[in-house]
Formats: C-alpha cells, structure tokens, sequence
DNA sequence: CGTGTTTGACCCGCGC
DNA sequence: GCGCGGGTCAAACACG
C-alpha cells in the first residue's frame, strides 16, 4: 500500500486516493493524520516549514485520481501549545502538518467527516481561513483550511493530532463523488480530491 | 429532529 | 497597558 519511489518521493493508496510527499517527515505526518502504519522512513529527514511554502511546488491531481503534493511542519507550534494551556516553550506534543493542493474546491474529501467550528479573515489575504474538527467521538483533530491570496488556485489545508479511528467514508462513497466533481468541472486536471 | 454552518463575541499570546 | 491577530465558543440558523 506505501511505497518510496527512486525520486525520493512518497506514494501512498489511502483507500480513497494516492498521496505523493516528498519527505520521511511528511510521509509520517500523513500516517499520523491518517492513523495508519507501516510507513518507511528515511528518505529525507529535513523538515519543511510553513514560512517557506510560497517556494514549495504545488501539490496536483492528474486524471487517474493521483494527489501529488508536500506537506509542511508548522513552525506555530509552541504558541498553540501555550494557548492549549501548557507552559510557555514547552513543546508542542501534537504535530500540524499542512499541504498544498491546487484545487477549484475549497473542501477536500479525505475521507473523514468533519464539522466546522470556526472562519476568520486572514491578514494579507483575501480569503478567510476555515476551522474544522473530526465528528468521530473521542477524536479531537483538527484541520485549517485556506486559500493562498497569491495563488488563488492554492488549498492550504492544515492538519492537528491524529485519528483515532479509521475512515468514515466509503471508497464507494468517494469515486461517486470524483465522478461527480468530474462531472461539474470538466477538467481533472485542477480539481483536487482526496 | 438531528446534523452541520454561520458569525459575532470572547479568550489568549505577543509585540510595541 | 493596549491593540492586533489567531483560535475557539456557542447561539441562531439552514437543511434534509
């Protein structure tokens, strides 16, 4: 099911789509947000950060479903942290991990069910930022969905603790859905599903 | 009626 | 201390 391509890049079939990143950090964070196992590591040890996204590529979606894309580790820890009521410096004990993906749709269907708290304008940025938590009971991760106002074709989704559960939707559920979105916008090509 | 969204208020940390 | 910005809460609302 994952496998680390001669490139340096990570491929992963999640069940409802495959995700390439380019990292062992990142094919970790894709494991933890994802709650899988198994997963090599190794590749590329060096972590990337959300400040340096404006230089990363662009993650895609070819028309055989194939989500390719880096995911990067927030420098923004420690502050969360504190505000999670833990003391100032004191590391983050849950992770947030973000990924680039072109995409017409704001709203990625990575396959869990996800209930939205919360949206905020951004400072220099046109687009609001979105809040959203997992419904599943017992899990508390959280992801933050925003459009860059550089590149209005830009997702930035944002991704905070690990599932405790699998997948709520069905593969069934999600090619119904790609057929659909196909359907809608004619072009595969810049339409990013998870 | 259950579930999810909207949106203004609120809280907190940080910088000045 | 104060203002700003990010993040969260919760009441009201919409929808199937």
């Amino acid at each position: 099911m994952n496998d680390i391509r001669s490139d340096g890049y990570f491929t992963s079939n999640f069940g409802l789509s495959n995700f390439t990143c380019s990292s062992s950090s990142s094919s970790q964070a894709y494991a933890d947000f994802l709650n899988h196992d198994g997963f090599k590591h190794g590749v590329d040890p060096s972590p990337i950060l959300v400040s340096d996204i404006g230089a990363l590529p662009t993650a895609d979606v070819d028309c055989a479903g194939i989500l390719k894309g880096k995911c990067i580790e927030d420098p923004n820890e420690g502050r969360k942290a504190a505000k999670d009521g833990k003391r100032k410096g004191e590391k983050a004990r849950r992770p947030r991990h973000a990924f680039r993906t072109r995409s017409r749709v704001d709203i990625l269907d990575d396959g869990y069910r996800w209930r939205k708290y919360g949206q905020k304008a951004v400072k220099n940025s046109k687009f609001p930022r979105s809040y959203y938590r997992c419904t599943h009971q017992g899990c508390n991760v959280k992801k933050q969905v925003q459009r860059l106002s550089d590149d209005e074709g830009v997702v930035l989704t944002t991704y905070e603790g690990i599932h405790s559960h699998h997948i709520q939707k069905s593969t069934d559920n999600f090619e119904h859905i790609l057929s659909h979105q196909l359907h809608i916008y004619g072009n595969c090509t810049t339409t990013a599903l998870f």
